[in-house]
DNA sequence: GCCAACGTTGGC
DNA sequence: GCCAACGTTGGC
């Protein structure tokens, strides 16, 4: 999961412990928030800074939110088309769980891992959320243990 | 349903 | 700041 950490980081959600995942407005990225289930792990993605990097992993403690900025008219993420009694967006509620001692930097992530494997290094890929295969998950938790 | 124009993301 | 690669909008 993606977050520029100019809007809110690792730190912040460390010092939150719990938040919900708000603003996502992309299709495809809220389909994969919605088939989330509890206890889910994710990892924290700092993106658009330098260098870009897994900074840290969550855990999903609630499923199904309804995203309640999309009727906030004074957030950036409000939606005019959506109506509490028909809401468009759906997020999840996180846990902070860790924040790696040595954040894994993209660069690295491009030379262990394979494009079709592992989506967030696939060139062009601009989903702020996405699956993340078991083989991958493993060989990302050795990474962070060896470095 | 097509597609041009426009807006956004995010690495570099 | 640039720009490639998307996603969305809206006229037709």
């Amino acid at each position: 999961m993606k977050s520029e950490p100019s809007a809110y980081s690792i730190e912040d959600l460390q010092k939150e412990k719990i938040t919900i995942w708000d603003g996502v407005r992309n299709y495809q990225a809220r389909n994969i928030l919605r088939e989330m289930k509890k206890g889910d792990l994710a990892f924290f993605y700092h993106s658009n800074c330098k260098p870009p990097a897994i900074v840290g992993l969550m855990e999903v403690v609630e499923t199904n939110i309804v995203d309640p900025t999309q009727f906030d008219r004074t957030s950036d993420y409000f939606d005019v088309k959506s109506t509490p009694e028909k809401p468009r967006w759906h997020t999840v509620k996180v846990k902070f769980k860790e924040r790696f001692a040595q954040p894994l930097p993209l660069e690295t992530l491009k030379q262990k891992f394979n494009p079709d494997d592992f989506l967030v290094v696939k060139k062009g890929n601009r989903l702020s959320v996405m699956p993340v295969k078991n083989t991958i998950a493993q060989e990302i938790f050795n990474l962070t243990r060896t470095f």
